[in-house]
DNA sequence: TGGGTCGCCATTGTATACACGATAGTAGCT
DNA sequence: AGCTACTATCGTGTATACAATGGCGACCCA
């Protein structure tokens, strides 16, 4: 009975294209033309005008009447602006997953974080992918239990960023670490229905992501 | 040398179809129809299609392909949703507001809610239409203010809503003279640099204000 | 009479053609 | 030589034609 999902070609233009993004395909003010994209595509322009406009819309290009949506560059500013926002949104889902999370979301968080550690420290070498993988999963958990279902489209924007993505590359050990046991702490704080515990446990957690961000990029690109 | 602000079909598509939804003027649960809107406007479907989509990004309508969009109905989930948001997000926007406003920006709030004052108090009966107006501004300015451009955005799908535009008809005198209250205090927390009074006064202002809501909507429409 | 299936129709999804604004390069003028 | 105006060209903006989908009602059959 699972529904075929239909693939519309806007959303394989969506996908692909924010795949493209997040993975650095074009650099810092790229010109994003409609037609060299549907043509990659095997589409038209229509679904990737749609495409493009969505993408705009979550900022993750930046778009001008007339002159088409361009990659932007991330500033340090930029970059304030996103971790300010994103300490007070996601330790406000914390706060609310607290309230609101059920045993299972709490089994589903543990198993993220002992996934996370596994993929950090279970091999010879830390494993991005899966570390990413499951970071991003763990966190969207958390807004889901919040059941807050605003909150899911306002932090998306801020966290589905290439240069959020990426900052597990630039880990250390201990930074990592941390940043394992701050989950663990979270998903504790959460089984234990305590909002303050969680909020004060991601905001640091996102405070320690920013910092590392911030002294990597500094001599950066 | 002001530039003529070239009027693009789909602009006037979007802000059409807005002004329509914030007034009121589909019953929740409507169907828009690209055609119809389309030969309204006297343009094609293309303008209307892209409006249509960025209203749905701003959740101002809710898409489903194939099937198009709707318009939603509040239920009171949506609304302590929405509250509940703006007194994270715009409790933090006058803290980071008292931190970096400037003395222009100060008495530009000052100016806005004596506007206010005198909407509500100054004539035989409230001007509801100023108010909204004055208030709509002060908030505004107060994102403004705080530096953070994306907050912006991101409190913009909150509150440009028709439940919350309209609240105003629904304040009596008692709640409308403490929200005034509110602005001046705002405004002297800001023009103090003490970004915890800013802070306290505007959660405190989001929370007085979704009261009124849940009560007045309680056997509403 | 009730349930199920088929097919029509309304509406959205996509492609394509054309219009128009923006830009860059060039030629002509001062 | 430098500046300006013109023009060619590229790329987006809009319109329209056509394809695909999903809802709904009619019809058939038990």
């Amino acid at each position: 009975m699972n529904k075929p999902e239909r693939l519309r070609a806007t959303d394989i233009a969506y996908s692909s294209i924010r795949q493209g993004l997040i993975a650095g395909r074009w650099p810092a003010g790229s010109h994003l033309r409609e037609t060299e994209l549907a043509d990659e595509f095997g589409i038209s322009r229509t679904p990737v005008r749609e495409a493009l406009r969505r993408l705009a819309s979550e900022q993750m290009v930046e778009f001008e009447p007339h002159l088409g949506v361009r990659v932007p560059g991330w500033s340090e500013q930029d970059l304030a602006e996103i971790f300010a926002l994103r300490v007070e949104l996601e330790s406000f889902a914390a706060g609310e997953a607290a309230r609101h999370a059920t045993p299972d979301h709490v089994e589903a968080l543990r198993q993220l974080a002992r996934d996370m550690e596994q993929a950090a420290f279970g091999g010879p070498q830390p494993d991005y992918v899966r570390i990413t993988e499951a970071n991003d999963r763990f966190h969207r958990l958390i807004v889901t239990a919040s059941g807050n279902r605003r909150l899911m489209s306002l932090i998306g924007t801020l966290i589905e960023l290439p240069l959020v993505i990426r900052t597990f590359a630039r880990f250390d050990t201990k930074a990592m670490a941390r940043s394992v046991q701050h989950h663990f702490d979270l998903a504790d704080a959460i089984a234990d229905r305590n909002a303050d515990w969680a909020i004060a446990v991601m905001r640091a957690h996102i405070h320690a992501g920013r910092q590392v961000m911030l002294k990597k990029t500094a001599g950066d690109d």
